[in-house]
DNA sequence: CTTGTTTCAAACAGTTATGACTTTTTTCCG
DNA sequence: CGGAAAAAAGTCATAACTGTTTGAAACAAG
């Protein structure tokens, strides 16, 4: 990678390459996880889509188990950064309610919410990966909520309201994210999104 | 089991018992599936929970793939005997759309529910599987469209306001029901399923 | 009583995953 | 240049699952 000698009081000696060929490893594994399923999920995938040898993955990380750990902090970092990300993008005086339903509905497709989703849904029959996605989904779910009530000052006055319209618009999107492959009919999703604005517009003080 | 002789002209020889243990282990599968996951449901868990041993249980059924298929026509037809069986106990002149959703609600944390919701997860990386549903699926999500139309006579000189009020309620309730094992946060659902309740009378014509 | 069919049990071969262990290659630094 | 240490590759034992095959009961019918 890198061959110049480590300069003198540079902290980074060639251990950057492990961090890179880790995030190699991370990044494959989660692709695995998107594009293949969770269960389906091994070493050996993991390995071919990184472009190295089980034996080098092993000795990043001793089991896989140590690889989905490091993937769900990954992927909650991640989330959040783009959570943040699109909501700052918001300009001042805008439709905040239509951009809002719009900048979650693109997350809501994004592979970072599939990965997540998938990982959820196999946590409910496996103990270990609940306990891992446990505290990094209760740090995430405060600070999206926590973020939405200083993104949108003119709800201070009621709390409640600003709750149902919260609660309203990630349960419904999310519902709707998720029917796109556990229903065979096609809804018509921009009507509902459209009416889901309107309610929120409605529900503001 | 029966050990009469076959009576003349009667169609059920002793494949009564075979149709029996079909039964059993159709039964068992979807155990296995609800309770396991649908990646974990092997032969050998299906055949301890059906208490017979994997040779018997692949006698059924030649191979696993043939179980699931049985199960999924199962689960859809249960399914469909459920939400006729729960709309038709509601009561004339009662309050529709709060029962509609207690109805719906209560059937979105049935086992049944739970048993396709996981299949439908493992369809979306799994081909096979997700050819088997897609048929059931079909069937079941017109259905549903026009038992609800029927019922709601009311409704009828507005087609559109109708689809509204159905997807929401649907998308709604499927979202909240799942949220259950995606986020660790607790939401108010009362709140959310009183406002949808509120909505939907809105929405009628 | 015997013959053939249906139900169930058990053993077997083939495949695939995991994780421990060993060996080779690469990189760093004196 | 040369040795130490880290990274990567390869090998192995073990375990689990699938589906085939073989064998044994139960039972209806000739």
């Amino acid at each position: 990678m890198n061959k110049q000698p480590t300069g003198p009081g540079e902290i980074g000696w060639q251990a950057r390459k492990s961090a890179a060929t880790r995030d190699q490893i991370i990044s494959a594994a989660i692709r695995c996880i998107v594009d293949l399923s969770y269960s389906k999920t091994t070493m050996i995938k993991i390995s071919e889509k990184a472009g190295l040898s089980r034996g080098a993955t092993l000795h990043h990380f001793p089991s896989k188990m140590d690889i989905i750990r490091a993937a769900v902090e990954y992927l909650h970092e991640k989330r959040i950064q783009a959570f943040r990300r699109s909501i700052r993008e918001i300009p001042d005086g805008a439709d905040m309610a239509h951009l809002a339903v719009e900048a979650y509905s693109a997350h809501l497709n994004h592979p970072i919410y599939i990965a997540l989703f998938e990982l959820s849904v196999a946590a409910r029959t496996d103990n270990e990966l609940k306990e891992i996605l446990h505290t990094a989904q209760l740090a995430f779910d405060r600070e999206w909520y926590e973020t939405a009530w200083d993104l949108f000052p003119e709800w201070h006055s009621d709390r409640k309201a600003f709750d149902l319209a919260l609660n309203l618009s990630q349960q419904l999107m999310e519902g709707m994210a998720i029917s796109n492959f556990t229903h065979a009919r096609q809804i018509d999703k921009k009507q509902l999104l459209t009416y889901l604005e309107e309610k929120v517009r409605e529900l503001k003080p």
